[in-house]
RNA sequence: GCCGCCGUAGUAUAGCCCGGCCCAGUAUGCGGGCCUUUCGAGCCCGUGACCCGGGUUCAAAUCCCGGCGGCGGCACCA
C-alpha cells in the first residue's frame, strides 16, 4: 500500500503533459477502455414496449404549476416515448372544479414549464372538454351491468365498509339508466346520487369497494374556468383516466407510486368494456432536499406572505419555474430524473447532487467575471496607469475585455481577502497591502505562484456597476450587496454568469444601475 | 388500525429475476495531491454501504422465514 502512495506521488509530481503523453504512449488500450465505459447509462426497457407503438403520456392537474416531483413522470414518459420511436400525449385533468378547481393560467404555464424542460408531445387533451365522452362510456358501463345508481347518500359508506351496499345496486339496467338521464337532468342535487362502478364487495381495501365513478357538482356555485357550468354531473379521476387512456391509445402508463390503488380500481373498467389496459408503471416520490414542494403549501405561503415571495417562480420554491428561476438547467433536471429512473423507491434528491450536476454543463458555458461583497476601498500605490486583461471565459482567452487604472485610483476588494499581507489582484499585479493602500511588487504571475499568494479579484471603485446576489436559503433569502464589473453591462438579464471565487449566479431584474442576481449554487 | 410497496455508503444509483466473476461498481459529498490568473472545472489517490436475526447451500447483497424501519393508499381529490 505505502509502495502503491509512494508511486503515485512520484507521478502526481510530473507535470500533467507529461503524464498525458506516457499514458497515451505505454497504455493506450486503457484509454479505449474508459470511453467504451462512458457511454452507456439508459432507461431499462419497458415491458411489452413495441418500437413505433409506445403511447406515454402525462396527466397533470391545472390547479397549479408543476414542480420537480411532476417532472419525473413527464420527462420519463417523454423519454420513452422518444426511446421507442413513439408518441407522448398531454391531457389536462380537469375533472374537479370544486375542490381542486383548475387554476385558468395553469393550462399555459405548465405547457410553458414542459417546453422548457424539452418534453415534446404529439397530443394535447382536456378533459373538461370531453365530458361527452365520458358520459357514452358510462351508458355503456350500465348497460353490461358494471356500474348502478347509489340514491343512499352518506348511508353507502357504512354499508360498503361492512361489505354490503346500497339496494339500488340490483335495480334493473333500465332503472339505471333512466336515474343516469334524471342526473344529466339535473333532478338530483349534490350527493343525493352517484354512479358507482360494481367491484368486489369484500375488496381488501374499501376504497376499491363499489368505487364513484361519477358525482353530481353544483356548478352555478363553482364553476369550472373553462366549461362554466355547463356540466352538472362529473367523472371522476379514475373513470375519466381509464376511459382516455384507452381511447387515445396509451400503451404505458408512468405514474407515482400514490396511484397504485387506482390502477386496481380502473381495472375494473377495462373488464368491463373488454379493453386490453395498458402497462402500468409506478415509481416512489421524488423530492428535493430542502425544498417545499406541496401544491397547498407553496400556495398558502403565498397568501399568508403577499410581499415575501416573488410568485410561485420564486427560487426558494420546488417549482419548476422556481428552479429555472434560480439558474437551474433543463438539463441537469433531466439527467437526475434519467440517474433516478423507475424504481419503486422513494428519492430524496440532494441539493449537492443537483447543484453538482448543475455546474458540469454550466461551467464550459458561463463567462466568469469579478464581483466583491463585503467591500473595502484601498487606494493603488502604482507609478503608472496599468491594464488587467482578463478572458471572459478560460477555454477562449481570444474574448477578453481590459481594465485600466491609474495611480493613486481607488479600488474594491473584499475584506475577507485582506488578511494577508501580499496578495494578486487578478489580472493586474501582486501588491503588498499596507494602510489601506496597495503597492505594486510587480507583474510577474509566477512570482504569486511560488509564493502562494492568494489570486483576488477586484473592480475598480469609481466605474464599477451596483449588484445584489440572493442565495435562497430555506424560506429566507442571504443577500450579498457588492460591486460587479462594468462588463455586466454587456448581459441582458436571464444571463448565466460565474463570479470568480463566488458562484454561478442568474442574472434576475436590472433597475436602472442596479442589477440583481440570484445566486444558483457555488 | 387495515391494505400495499420498498429497504445497497451522507445523498442518488448499478448488481438482486437467472446464488459464485462483488472482501460490492458509478456519480456526488468529504480528505489529500496535480493542474489552473476562481474556494469553479479537469486529472490522480484516499474515505465510506448490502436494515437486523435465523434458515437453505460447498457458496447469499442476490433464494426462504421472522423482526424492524421508511413510504404510499384507505375521498362524491387528482
Amino acid at each position: 500500500m505505502k509502495l502503491v502512495q509512494k508511486y503515485v506521488n512520484e507521478i502526481n509530481k510530473l507535470p500533467l503533459s507529461e503524464q498525458k503523453r506516457i499514458l497515451e504512449e505505454e497504455y493506450e488500450w486503457l484509454l479505449r477502455e474508459e470511453k467504451e465505459k462512458k457511454e452507456e447509462k439508459t432507461l431499462p426497457p419497458l415491458p411489452n414496449a413495441v418500437e413505433g407503438k409506445v403511447v406515454t403520456r402525462f396527466a397533470p392537474n391545472p390547479d397549479f404549476v408543476i414542480h420537480l416531483g411532476n417532472a419525473r413522470p413527464a420527462i420519463l414518459s417523454d423519454e420513452y416515448a422518444k426511446m421507442y420511436k413513439g408518441r407522448m400525449i398531454l391531457r389536462f385533468e380537469d375533472t374537479d372544479p370544486r375542490t381542486k378547481r383548475p387554476m385558468i393560467e395553469a393550462y399555459d404555464l405548465i405547457k410553458e414549464d414542459l417546453r422548457w424542460l424539452n418534453v415534446v408531445w404529439h397530443e394535447e387533451y382536456i378533459q373538461s372538454q370531453r365530458i361527452e365522452i365520458f358520459y357514452d362510456v358510462a351508458r355503456e358501463v350500465i348497460k353490461r351491468g358494471c356500474a348502478y345508481i347509489d340514491l343512499c347518500k352518506e348511508k353507502s359508506r357504512e354499508l360498503l365498509r361492512a361489505g354490503k351496499s346500497c339496494e339500488t345496486r340490483n335495480n334493473s339496467v333500465e332503472w339505471q339508466l333512466e336515474q343516469f338521464d334524471k342526473m344529466l337532468e339535473g333532478y338530483y342535487g349534490e350527493g343525493e346520487a352517484v354512479v358507482r362502478m360494481k367491484t368486489d364487495l369484500s375488496h381488501p381495501n374499501p376504497s376499491v369497494r363499489d368505487w364513484v365513478a361519477f358525482r353530481i357538482i353544483d356548478t352555478e356555485r363553482y364553476p369550472h374556468p373553462l366549461v362554466g357550468s355547463k356540466y352538472v354531473v362529473w367523472p371522476t379521476y379514475n373513470f375519466a383516466v381509464s376511459v382516455d387512456d384507452h381511447m387515445m391509445g396509451v400503451t404505458h402508463v408512468l405514474r407515482g407510486k400514490e396511484h397504485q390503488v387506482n390502477t386496481e380500481k380502473q381495472l375494473y373498467v377495462y373488464r368491463c368494456m373488454n379493453w386490453d389496459p395498458p402497462e402500468f408503471i409506478h415509481f416512489g416520490r421524488l423530492k428535493l432536499e430542502g425544498f417545499i414542494m406541496s401544491k397547498s403549501y407553496i400556495r398558502s405561503l403565498m397568501e399568508e406572505n403577499p410581499d415575501k415571495f416573488m410568485g410561485f417562480d420564486d427560487p426558494r420554491f420546488g417549482t419548476i419555474a422556481g428552479l429555472r428561476r434560480r439558474g437551474i438547467l433543463p438539463e441537469a433536471i433531466r439527467q437526475l430524473i434519467l440517474e433516478v429512473g423507475i424504481k419503486r423507491g422513494d428519492a430524496k434528491i440532494s441539493w449537492d447532487n443537483l447543484a453538482a450536476t448543475n455546474r458540469k454543463i454550466l461551467d464550459p458555458i458561463a463567462d466568469r467575471l469579478m464581483f466583491v461583497w463585503d467591500p473595502v476601498e484601498i487606494t493603488l500605490d502604482i507609478n503608472e496607469c496599468m491594464t488587467a486583461s482578463i478572458p471572459y471565459h478560460p477555454d477562449r482567452p481570444e474574448r477578453k475585455r481590459e481594465i485600466q487604472v491609474c495611480p493613486r485610483e481607488k479600488i474594491l476588494v473584499n475584506k475577507n481577502d485582506l488578511d494577508r499581507r501580499d496578495i494578486r489582484l487578478m489580472g493586474l499585479g501582486n501588491f503588498s497591502i499596507e494602510n489601506g493602500a496597495a503597492k505594486l511588487i510587480n507583474v510577474e504571475l509566477d512570482y504569486a505562484r511560488q509564493r502562494k499568494l492568494p489570486i483576488i479579484q477586484w473592480v475598480p471603485a469609481s466605474k464599477s456597476v451596483k449588484l445584489k446576489v440572493m442565495e435562497p436559503q430555506g424560506l429566507e433569502f442571504r443577500i450579498y450587496d457588492g460591486y460587479i464589473e462594468s462588463a455586466i453591462r454587456e448581459y441582458k438579464i436571464d444571463a448565466r454568469l460565474q463570479l470568480f471565487r463566488f458562484g454561478f449566479i442568474r442574472l434576475d431584474q436590472i433597475s436602472g444601475d442596479e442589477y440583481i442576481a440570484i445566486l444558483s449554487h457555488k
